[in-house]
DNA sequence: GAAATTAGTTATATAGTATAACTGTAGAGA
DNA sequence: TCTCTACAGTTATACTATATAACTAATTTC
């Protein structure tokens, strides 16, 4: 510590109460801080382990240059193959506007195709091109290697199970 | 289902393998979709649930105006009074020059005072104003309402703890 | 005393998300 | 059939959150 830092410390009598255990607090040394009730808050750690998580996730698929979204968007087409884009939207959360440009992207990328419903002339019915196909299955294997690695962080299998499990039910 | 959703379902050979229990899906009747290993995938889920009680988050604290991140700094000033500008920052992971903005939208409600340190004239030590702590004390009442809601989804208090302790795993 | 470091700030870019309005198409009812 | 309504997709736009670089002022290091 500093000359400087402790006589600021002094000045504002800082009184730390009960320190909470081990909070993410970067990696060099830092104030003790009280978090309080943050420490228990469920939005607050849930929010900041899903950071963690996609930040993982974000370095697994630099490479690729593939967001969260388009892997979820590709997943879904890979398995419900003929969804309305509007349909696949709303299964993840996505306004169907903003869905528009993540299509376009994939399409661009030439994984996925629109295709104009025959019976409904509105419906852009979604599936994955060829290449797509192949992309979905390289996907999956980078895909599995950053869950692993969440998996053992959580302390195995039945842990992530217990996670799930729980996390769903604020979903409900 | 009407005549054109039929045909375009014949039209599509959708085939739906293992619908994979009760996933979040708006509140009509909709096509039945295969999240395949979304439903399991730790990030996934976790984004989902976040949003979820961030969701009521906003709900709660809609009239106070109050963010997430206004929350969390409010409190962490409460209890850490004095505490650097960059401590507070580094503490909820915001940026330092996104805290700025945080900051003065505080300091404009009057709940936050920048205090210049003696010591150490670059330093703005945080506290918060006499309106700043009986609005931190409302605000606890509002959260722990809030609090309350997600512990009552989740099971009960154990589940919370349980769910924390998981959680903070994946950012250790 | 000069150089490097730190705290805070400003400006700016990007990503994600939300809303309204529009086009083209389909369905429902008189 | 004609008209009204609803729907799918799109565009435009705005707002929020977040990330980076560059700057000023103050402090520490050598």
């Amino acid at each position: 510590m500093r000359y400087g830092d402790f006589l600021q410390l002094v000045e504002n009598y800082v009184i730390f109460a009960k320190p909470s255990g081990p909070i993410p607090s970067g990696n060099g040394r830092h104030a003790i801080i009280n978090y309080s009730v943050l420490s228990e808050a469920v939005g607050y750690r849930l929010r900041r382990a899903q950071l963690a998580v996609f930040q993982d996730f974000g370095e697994s698929f630099a490479a690729e240059g593939l967001r969260p979204a388009d892997f979820s968007v590709v997943l879904l087409i890979k398995h419900n193959p003929g969804l309305k884009q509007s349909e696949v939207a709303e299964a993840l959360g996505i306004q169907r506007a903003n869905f528009v440009a993540i299509v376009d992207g994939l399409e661009r990328r030439e994984l996925v195709e629109r295709r104009k419903s025959e019976t409904d002339r509105r419906v852009q019915a979604l599936y994955l091109t060829p290449l797509g196909e192949q992309f979905a299955d390289n996907m999956l294997t980078t895909w599995k290697a950053h869950e692993d690695r969440m998996i053992e962080k959580l302390g195995g299998p039945e842990a992530r199970d217990e996670l799930i499990r729980l996390v769903n039910r604020l979903t409900e």
